[in-house]
DNA sequence: GCTTGACCTTCCAGTGACTGGAAGCCCTAA
DNA sequence: TTAGGGCTTCCAGTCACTGGAAGGTCAAGC
C-alpha cells in the first residue's frame, strides 16, 4: 500500500508519515520503484501512532508504549503507570489553565472597554497589580 | 544597567533578553565596551513582556499590547478584545484537556494494572474501542 | 602586575513535532 | 504524447527559547 492510501487510512498526513519513518517509529518496505509499501502491520503501528498522539502522549512515550504493544511479555501495569503519569500531567495543565484563566478574567472585567485611553489590562501588565503569576514555563 | 541585573529585577533570563533585542522586542543602547546597557524605559519593556508572556500571550501579541501600552492614544476596548480572545482559546484549551481526562481516565480505570499482559490501554490504542477523541492540533 | 572568576559578547545548533516548498521521478488515462 | 496526480528527497521554517563554544572585560585579591 502507497503512502497515500496508508494517510487515509490511518487519519496521520503523509508528511507525519514519512517523519515518523524519519524517526524509526514505522519502518515500511520499499517497492521497485522506490515508493514505500506499508504493510498491515506498518499500519497497526499508524493507527496506534495517530491514536496515542491524540491522547497526548508524546512521541518518546508512543515508542515506549509502541514497544510495550509488541511485548508479549510486558505487565499491563507498565501501560498503566505511564497512563497515570500523563493524567497527572495534564491534571497539572487544566490547573495552570484555570488560574490563567482567572487573572485573565479579572483583567478583562475590570477594564471599562471604551475609546478612552485608561486600561487596568495594561496598567497591570506593566505594574503588575494582580500579584505575580507564576506559570510553569511548560503550559504545553 | 548590564543584562546581569536587568534578568534579575525582570525575572527574565539573560538568554530571552537577548533573544527579546534579536527579534526587536526590545533596543538597549551599547556601552563602551559593548555591554548592553538597559535604560528604565528598557526595563519597564522587559517587566511588561514577562508578565506578559506568564499570562499566555504569545510574543506578536506581547509585540501588540507594547505598542498599545505606548501609544498614549489607544482605546481601552483593543486591549479588552485581545485579552477576550485569549480567555476563549484558554477556555478551549481547558475543555480539550478534560474530555482528554476523561478518556485517560477511562482507560486507566479498566485496566487491573498486575503483572498480565492484557491491557485495556493498549487495546484501545491499538483498536479506537472508545471513540475517536478529535483533539485540535494545537494542544499548546 | 598578575591571576582568578564572574560577567559579558557573538555565533551556531538543537529542541518537538511537524509543515511547506522546490525539484524531479513514476504511473495511468485520454 | 501529454496532462495530472502521486511519489521521492532535501532543505528550510515554525515557536520561543536554550545550550554551548570561543573569546573579550572587569573587579578583587595577592
Amino acid at each position: 500500500m502507497n503512502i497515500g492510501a496508508a494517510s487515509e487510512i490511518s487519519l496521520l498526513p503523509v508528511k507525519t508519515i514519512r517523519y515518523y519513518e524519519d524517526i524509526g517509529l514505522v519502518r515500511p518496505l520499499r517497492s521497485g520503484n522506490g515508493y514505500r509499501d506499508f504493510s498491515d502491520t506498518d499500519l497497526e503501528r499508524l493507527k496506534f501512532l495517530q491514536r496515542a498522539r491524540s491522547l497526548g502522549f508524546s512521541i518518546e512515550e508512543c515508542r515506549e508504549l509502541l514497544s510495550l504493544y509488541e511485548d508479549r511479555n510486558r505487565a499491563s501495569a507498565d501501560v498503566k503507570a505511564i497512563t497515570k503519569l500523563k493524567i497527572q500531567e495534564v491534571d497539572r495543565k487544566i490547573a495552570e489553565l484555570q488560574s490563567l484563566r482567572k487573572v485573565l478574567t479579572t483583567l478583562s472585567e475590570a477594564c471599562h472597554g471604551d475609546d478612552r485611553p485608561e486600561c487596568p489590562i495594561i496598567e497591570d501588565l506593566a505594574g503588575g497589580l494582580v500579584q505575580q503569576f507564576d506559570m510553569d514555563r511548560d503550559l504545553t
